[in-house]
Order: C-alpha cells, then sequence, then structure tokens
DNA sequence: TTATTATATTGATGATCTTCGATAGGAGGC
DNA sequence: GCCTCCTATCGAAGATCATCAATATAATAA
C-alpha cells in the first residue's frame, strides 16, 4: 500500500531527521547525545524521534533513563524495496542508469 | 548536502505524487492521461509534476501541446546513494538485514 | 519520601502544504 | 485574425507540520 511509503518518506523529508539518521549511522545514540548535536530543543528532538520511530526507520531501546536510538534494519530494507518499485521505469532509455546493476 | 535528500523526499511523501511515479512507472506518460487517473483537479496535477520534476525525480518533455512526463533515471539514482547515505549504519548487529548484498 | 535527571506529552503559534476555482499562456486549426 | 484544447499560474481556504515553553511521566539517587 501507498500509506506506508508516504509516511516513511513524510519522515524521510525533514533537514533535523536527516541529520538524525546521518548521526545514528555512526551507531546507537542516546536521545541526550543527540541533543547535543543539533540546535533544536529537547520537545523538539523528542517530536522527530517520534516520527521517526513510528515510520520504522528508527528503532529505539529504553535503559534506566535513558532512550538509545539506532537504524532500523527492517525499515531500511523496506525503503528501498518502495524505491524500486515506484522508481523503475519499465521503458527505459537504452543508456538509461536505470539499467545499472 | 541535505536539502536535496529534503527536498526529494518531500516529494516523495504525497499519495498522489507516489500513485502518479507508480503510473510512470509503466512508461512516459502525457499529463491528460495521468489526469484520468488521479481524481484531482488539472491545477492540482500541474502542481504535483512541478513538485516532482523541480526534484529532479520526474523530466518533461513538451510536444505541441502536449506534456509527457516519465522518471527522472539521474534522480532516482540520486536517491538510492542518499539512501544508502542515510540508512546505512556503522555498527549492525551481526544478523542485520543491512549486512545483506 | 524527596530530589534530580532524562524523556515524553500538551497546547499554542507560525509556517508550509494541498487543493480547487478562476484565469493566463501557448500551440494548433479554421 | 479568432477559436479550441492542453497546461501553467494565481489567489484563497483549510489542513498539516515544526517548534518551543510549560508540564507530566518515569527512573534513579539521596
Amino acid at each position: 500500500m501507498n500509506k506506508q511509503a508516504v509516511q516513511m518518506f513524510k519522515a524521510l523529508g525533514d533537514e533535523n531527521r536527516i541529520q538524525i539518521l546521518k548521526l545514528l549511522c555512526g551507531g546507537e545514540k542516546c536521545a541526550c547525545k543527540l541533543l547535543e548535536e543539533l540546535n533544536i530543543s529537547q520537545p523538539t528532538l523528542s517530536h522527530h524521534m517520534k516520527i521517526l520511530c513510528d515510520a520504522s526507520i528508527v528503532a529505539g531501546r529504553k535503559e534506566g533513563k535513558w532512550m538509545h536510538y539506532s537504524i532500523n534494519c527492517d525499515g531500511a530494507k523496506a525503503l528501498r524495496s518502495i524505491l524500486q518499485e515506484i522508481l523503475s521505469p519499465a521503458n527505459m532509455p537504452v543508456n538509461c542508469c536505470c539499467k545499472e546493476k
């Protein structure tokens, strides 16, 4: 269904959230660590993390008082699959880059 | 830069635009043909096509009175590359799907 | 229990987005 | 020229979103 795709892409359509994902590519990070590196307030960060988690792009793990966030690999996989579905033209020009492996 | 990524994902974060891309996967289509298949007005379609073209996800080709749209392969390539950059965690669990080829 | 720390939720505000009717631009036919 | 068809732009309305201050929740420490 398109709903999941739309939710995921909407989640990715924000500069702060892209920055968060880049930080998480370095490995799991605590919310307070993310907060240090992003010029946003704590409620705003919490809001962004909720959006990323709801979209299954990020996974959260609670440990005592701390929340640790990391890339959700299943979500990443789903996203690549969706991209394949919506951006793979059938009638491509011969030299189209889409032909590349 | 993140700006291009954000613009592309924002462009993909709409149900009608996802539907448009799926239609274009079948090959180049005229605007009037797209209009037939989407329950939206003509100005709305034009607006969506502008967003997709501005984001380099779709390419337009004018032919007489008609506008023909198709997937922009360079944009699709860029998008896959961006996805790789923001969703490829360095410290993955051993069995993480991200390890898959 | 009380205090402290980390995170989430609430409520409000301003900005951005989607949508459509009306209109404009542009190309071909008469 | 004028008319018709296809598409783009304008302007406005309503919806959604990002943001923060204030507050609530939840976990640990004293």
